[in-house]
Parts: C-alpha cells; sequence; structure tokens
DNA sequence: TAAATATATTAGTATACTCTAATATTTTGT
DNA sequence: ACAAAATATTAGAGTATACTAATATATTTA
C-alpha cells in the first residue's frame, strides 16, 4: 500500500508524462513544489517498489504497476470532483482542494458507490477523462483553443488545468463546458483572441486562458 | 493546525474522559493501540501546543481549546458517517472505516456542506450526539440496557460502540435505533436478557451486548 | 568546443511519529 | 506497611519525509 505522500509523486508523474511517456525530476520538483533531492531520493524509493523507472541523469518514467496506481489515484480524485458537483452542489472551481485530500482515502467501496450513485461517468467537471477501474484512460483528442483560427467554431470540451482562478474567470464570463465558441479575430501581437459564444459577443481572451481551454472543431 | 495523527490523539482523550474528564496514558495507548512511551511523548508535545494538561505521573485533561478541537474531529466523523448512510446508502455497519479517515480532512466548506445536506443533524446513524460547531455536545441521558430491571419497556436510543461486528450482529437479530424493547427475563448468573421487540419474543442477549446498548425508559 | 547554465545526485541534517529497554513512580493486595 | 503489580517516564534507535550545501553531469550558448 502506498503512503498519500507516494501517491502524490506517482500521480505527478502521471500527469506530467505526456505522449513520451515521461518526466524529468526537475519538471516534478516544480509540479508538487518540492525540492530536487528530496524527489530524487522518492523516485529512487518507487523504483525499488517497482513503481517507477530511473536510470541515473536519465527521465523518470511509470512501470506499468506504477501506471495503473497513479490511474487509480487520478480515478478517485476526479470521481470525487463528479460527485461534489453532481450531488453536493459545490461548483466546479470549489472542488479541487477537497478532492486533493480524499484521493488518499483507502476505501474501495466508497469510491465505487459515488461512481455507482453517479452512473458511470467517465470525464470529470473539468472534462477531464476518468481512468477506468483496470487504470485506462480515454485518450481525449481536444486541441487547445489557441491552436484554431479565424472563423474556427468549436465546442469547449475540458479546461486543461482547473486552478480555481481560471475557472472563476470563465464563471464571470459564463463560459461553460459545451459552450459552442466562434473565434471572430485574433491579434497577431499577443495572441489574444475575440470569441463569441451565446449571447455574448466580442469576449476577449488572453493567450494564456486560450492555452487552458481544450475544445473540439464543430462543422460549421 | 494539527495533524491527522495529533487529532487521533485528541479525539481518543476526549472520547475516554469521562464526567471526570480525565483519562490515563494507558487508557490512551489501549484505546489507540499505540505504546505508552509514544502517548507519553506524544501527550508532552500537545501539552506545549497547549491543547492537553499534562503534569507527571497525573491523568491527562484537555484544555478548553483541546475540547473544541477534539469535538471537531468527532463532529467531522459523525457527520460523515450520517451522510454515508442517509445521502449515500451505506449500512450503518460499514461507515465507521471510511469517517475514521474522511474525519482528518480539513475543509469547511464540504463539512458545512453535508450538514446542510442533512439538515443539521444531532445524533449519527449509531445514536451516538453530534458535536456543534461550538464544541458543544448534547449530554445523553441514555442509560446502559444491562443496567435496566425486568419488565422494564425501553427504547433503543445508541449503541456505545460502533464496531461492525455489533452493528451486523443487531442486524441479524433486526435489531435498529428506535426499537421498543421489552425485558422479559434476567439470568442471574451470567447477566444475559431475554427480552422482545417489534415481532420477536425470547431473544436473548448477552451482558456484553446489553452493556453496548443505550436506551430510555419508557412509561408503560 | 569551451564556458555558462541547468539539471541531477550525494551527503548530511531536521522533524514527526513509532518502537524497545531500562528506570521511576504509583497503586494494589496481603 | 511492604512486596508485587501496574502505570508512567526517560533514553536511545529507526523509518518516512522534508531540507540545504556541495558536487557531478548534461545542455545550452557564445
Amino acid at each position: 500500500m502506498n503512503s498519500s505522500v507516494e501517491e502524490n509523486y506517482l500521480k505527478a508523474l502521471f500527469m506530467l508524462s505526456g505522449t513520451k511517456g515521461e518526466a524529468t525530476v526537475n519538471e516534478v520538483s516544480r509540479f508538487l513544489d518540492i525540492k530536487m533531492p528530496t524527489v530524487n531520493s522518492m523516485m529512487k524509493r518507487l523504483s525499488e517498489k517497482g513503481l517507477v523507472i530511473h536510470e541515473n541523469y536519465k527521465p523518470l518514467r511509470l512501470t506499468e504497476k506504477g501506471k495503473l496506481e497513479a490511474a487509480l489515484v487520478v480515478r478517485k480524485h476526479r470521481l470525487t470532483e463528479m460527485y461534489l458537483v453532481e450531488k453536493m452542489g459545490f461548483g466546479w472551481e470549489e472542488v479541487h482542494h477537497i478532492a486533493e485530500q480524499i484521493e488518499h482515502i483507502h476505501a474501495p467501496d466508497f469510491f465505487n458507490k459515488m461512481d455507482e450513485l453517479l452512473g458511470y461517468p467517465t470525464v470529470d467537471p473539468h472534462g477531464s477523462p476518468i481512468p477506468s477501474k483496470e487504470g485506462s484512460i480515454i485518450a481525449t483528442p481536444y486541441i487547445q483553443l489557441s491552436d484554431c483560427l479565424v472563423g474556427d467554431r468549436v465546442e469547449l470540451m475540458a479546461v486543461g488545468q482547473s486552478s480555481a482562478s481560471l475557472l472563476k474567470y470563465l464563471n464571470t464570463r459564463e463560459l461553460a463546458l459545451g459552450a459552442l465558441i466562434h473565434i471572430d479575430e485574433i491579434e497577431p501581437f499577443d495572441r489574444s483572441m475575440h470569441v463569441s459564444y451565446s449571447d455574448r459577443t466580442s469576449v476577449v481572451l488572453t493567450s494564456l486562458v486560450c492555452d487552458s481551454l481544450l475544445v473540439r472543431r464543430v462543422e460549421s
């Protein structure tokens, strides 16, 4: 059984390993806000436990076992977020810090019950996929809004980072998952976008925001 | 902010301090299944934090601050148990080990939401009182079934210990909170009782069980 | 390619929480 | 009241998780 701390390292590595399936000590260090030597020695431990592959001065990779255990933590996190929003009435910007703690609870029956009460959801309130009990995750083919072009019509599918500040920002602009967005204009010098959606027009989104919005092109 | 471990010591002391408002190192040690020297040094720490009063070779007592913080942990535990039973459909014997973990979560909004969704309950599924946000607890004037006499008619109000084994035992006998129990007979040699309730008659309860059942006399 | 910078590792230290063994004190039983 | 038993404390050690400082390797830049 992994400790909460170990679970956090596994989750970090899981979330940082992109398509390449690897991440560096430095990335994990910055992500968790824990100094590199600490990360280094923890990775050595996880490597001895058969959860991480770690050769000196090489990037970190999760083993299959590590991938599964990390995915299950993410699963608990996202199921919890979904439950908090759907069944308890929290806003999508309020649930992260609660789920961050509940994800470390060891009680399969508790998470299975949430899953059941929610009707076996596949995405969380931020549009991120919920890994299955087997650790498999449905790849999302979404693209960043910042990669779209003037005239594109897209649907907001997920947010890349679920920081409370970004989510509150979206709340004040009434920009929710599922919104159909039309790109009216792109400022070349700062890559900010003028977009329209619902009954709003000419809303300006900075490039930082556009990077975090994951969308799907819609035939127009 | 207290750690989960510290919270467990506070809770133990809170629950063990009876009317006298004190408990010994040994009692806490047995209750938590942690060796005495460990308890001793932790109590020294809590004493430095102003949560416990601890003079050498004297019993332990919670300060007002310690009492409040302990009560709030118990509050989180019992609110959680109530939520799990009432809103998620768990049986009363399944919720203890889950609540034991959730009680250490730091998220007032989460527990306030449970409280609200439950309609501000004052007792948990086992009949134990839920401390208020101010740490006050409604004293329960219940007596042990084992203190009653032949012919008494009582209502089952709470169970003194919520071990899964006792609760399952009660489940199989269909003995639930609120049951009206009549004491038919008491075996003098082992203090076991023959009781009737609902449509059951001559059910035998051992003295161990009778000690754990908290009841209120009903005028007959 | 050499120097500068970034990243990674090692070594040593600190705190939280646990233990066992040894000792001190209090309580109990005769 | 004294010996035995129970309880409490001190001392010393171990694991988990963090840190800083020093060093080693890798990458970038000029």
